[in-house]
DNA sequence: TGGTATCTTAGGTCAGACCGTTAGACCATC
DNA sequence: GATGGTCTAACGGTCTGACCTAAGATACCA
């Protein structure tokens, strides 16, 4: 060792490499255990997980420890507590709220423009339209109807108006029997709403033009005819976004990042 | 009180109609509180949450009371909690991996079908590759000649062509330079990688043709030729789906619901 | 039979202790 | 003068054990 050649390093620095380590939590660990059971169909949607105190015996955690791993579950949608007797986990199936509210955060966080949520709606809800008029069943046009009649009664109440254009795009995306895609609307659809809640924009004329387009969007949907369908919602839905940053122009949501 | 006539109740019952009221649990209010307040950017990105200990001080709830809500927000991606001295809980915007995470959540509890990920994708990645025609930067045409380079140079490997396929179209999505549907796309790439990793359909022509419509693709953008850009998008995707769907026929993800 | 009091089982909250990790200051070594 | 050891203080992580509260189950009584 101390005979090695006197121009050469005594030893050799940076010959392996690491990268940072994570090490994980005892109640992420107990977390990510129970939800690869929960999303491999181990436990079927409603069954009841063991009580806490059951489960600090079984997997040798404290209780502490125990609830900070179901609170994740709970917070990720892959449980439901209750409590009092007979209460406990209850195992979920993540739906489209989780969704809606993590693309909510996303879209509050980022300080997302309106420009940009108005556009995805563009990106999205024609083709929405088109899977809605190929897939749609009485139901869906049960709901479409009746929502496209709560906007038009919506006499006065910005909100109520609001609320019933809300539910008349998410209509036409459960029309679409893409779960995926009514997931997003349904956040989209909540983020807008929450956007131009206080924008005056909306008067008798919109509301008429909105309600004439629905219309025409809910007959081609009824029809089954998948090109009316994109085309008239693309129209519609571009008509409103322009009609929103219009009257906005500079009052965006907030400034944009980039 | 006591000289009531004798015919009626002792007391009125049901005098008054409540509905089912929500007793929020205390770790909730304080999660609420504490987003709210992020969210409306009181708190810059950065910024360090007080001292467990502290917040126990402030609020008059218990650490226990306390740890879950930080672990609530942390979940939301609202905060990033750290160990050891000067540690603590950093406020963190929700990105895109926050989203990710939740979408595959929804993908594998409501055993989405891959049709309906890849009709998902349809929807989106088209106007996605036009928005990018419209605002692309030489950036953005690096990031996505590099990638479409890292995909003709994955010999062999599945998973580096499937990652560096997944990178592409996340360039295309960054190009667009809207946050929410690169947000999106990038939780739809990642659910499909997982879903056609298993795959034995991407083979030498499947890689070739993959290599010729992305370049295709990325010429329309640099030409900033909004049209060509969205009508090619659209054929590669449908085809990439049809594809995709043709090998897995009977082999979904998982049986459908309904 | 129907209401009501009580029991029991579950989660919710709390206080306090101790452990593990880390930043920073200081010191020893080669 | 780099390198590494050591100590300390300030954090989050975990554990214990207790008590409170919600609510289904049950026994009891009118």
């Amino acid at each position: 060792m101390a005979g090695a050649r006197a121009n050469e390093p005594r030893t050799i620095r940076s010959a392996v490499q690491l990268t940072p380590m994570e090490v994980p939590k005892a109640s992420d660990v107990l977390a990510n255990e129970l939800r690869e059971r929960i999303l491999n169909g181990e436990f079927p949607e409603g069954t009841a997980l063991p009580p806490e105190r059951e489960l600090v015996i079984q997997t040798q955690m404290s209780r502490t420890t125990v609830r900070e791993a179901l609170r994740i579950l709970e917070v990720q949608g892959l449980v439901r507590i209750k409590t009092g007797r007979a209460g406990g986990a209850f195992v979920q199936r993540p739906d489209r709220d989780s969704v809606a509210t993590s693309v909510s955060l996303l879209i509050r966080g980022q300080q997302i423009r309106l420009a940009a949520l108005l556009e995805t709606r563009e990106a999205i809800e024609p083709f929405c339209a088109r899977l809605a008029a190929r897939h749609r069943t009485d139901t869906d046009l049960g709901r479409l109807d009746q929502a496209n009649k709560a906007i038009a009664d919506a006499e006065g109440g910005l909100a109520q108006f609001l609320q019933a254009n809300v539910d008349w795009h998410v209509a036409v995306a459960t029309a679409s029997h893409n779960e995926l895609l009514t997931g997003l609307m349904t956040a989209l659809s909540q983020a807008i709403y929450a956007a131009t809640e206080n924008e005056d924009f909306v008067n008798a004329e919109v509301r008429r033009t909105t309600v004439r387009a629905h219309k025409s969007i809910t007959e081609a949907i009824r029809a089954q005819d998948p090109d009316a369908a994109v085309r008239r919602m693309g129209r519609h839905v571009h008509a409103y976004a322009e009609a929103v940053l219009k009257v906005e122009e500079r009052t965006e949501i907030a400034v944009p990042d980039a």
